[in-house]
DNA sequence: TCATATACCGAAAAATTATTCGGTATATGG
DNA sequence: CCATATACCGAATAATTTTTCGGTATATGA
């Protein structure tokens, strides 16, 4: 496991369980990158995510293997190579990913206004 | 604002703009307490979701208000009185909780047969 | 030979979010 | 008179997540 908790997430609330999943900072986008199918080098992903710190990315695949959204094959070469491939289980989260892109296109300019293009708020 | 970012949120990206909008701890569980639309006071909010710490709920119920998810309307009563109420726009974002609920109902049972009940991963 | 690319990891630091504690003020019920 | 409830806030602390830096090892192309 990437990071240890000392407070237990409530898994037995249907909503925080889902969240848990896909809150992390690039884990919806990671999600979003994957959702052809294509299986994607680790490499790929990262240029397609230049904004998200590299470590990160790793970290968060990990966990996203171990819950089982992603799944990762590793290729005995040199040098090394590895692929990542959305599962079944991740495919099915992408509907909620789809309605979120799409309530974040319509009410983009409400927070355009509001917050300008990047916000520290 | 609660808390003040260094680093800024990325609003261009439709799916980071939504996922910023509900992913702290208990946002998602303040839109789905809301979502009959009956204004709520914070006592009752609190008491419907007694693992929150108080402190936790008055920033995110104070930054949902300020995104506009949620109005708040203030009695200038002794003891005083204040009610929630979601909007329009937080009214927008309930078929998002409910796919996630959905899901969530839905693969309950992989991740309590992998981590339990609660999870301290 | 040397920079670059590949994939990954540990550890420290920084940033963010959550928790806990104590405080404001007033009304009600015992 | 005193505990309780109401709503809220500041500040310190704790927990979590992200970032940054440096390191492993090997192959390719300039």
């Amino acid at each position: 496991m990437a990071y240890e908790k000392k407070i237990p997430v409530d898994l037995d609330c249907p909503l925080r369980l889902t969240m848990s999943l896909i809150e992390s900072k690039w884990k919806s986008c990671i999600l979003d990158e994957l959702r052809n199918g294509e299986p994607q080098r680790p490499s790929e992903i990262h240029r397609c995510l230049p904004e998200a710190a590299p470590r990160v990315l790793d970290i968060q695949l990990k966990e996203m293997v171990e819950d089982g959204l992603v799944t990762k094959t590793i290729y005995p070469e040199l040098p090394p190579r590895s692929e990542y491939k959305i599962s079944a289980l991740g495919l099915s989260l992408i509907p909620i990913i789809d309605l979120m892109l799409k309530w974040g296109e319509e009410h983009f300019d409400i927070f355009e206004r509001k917050y300008g293009g990047k916000c520290g708020k």
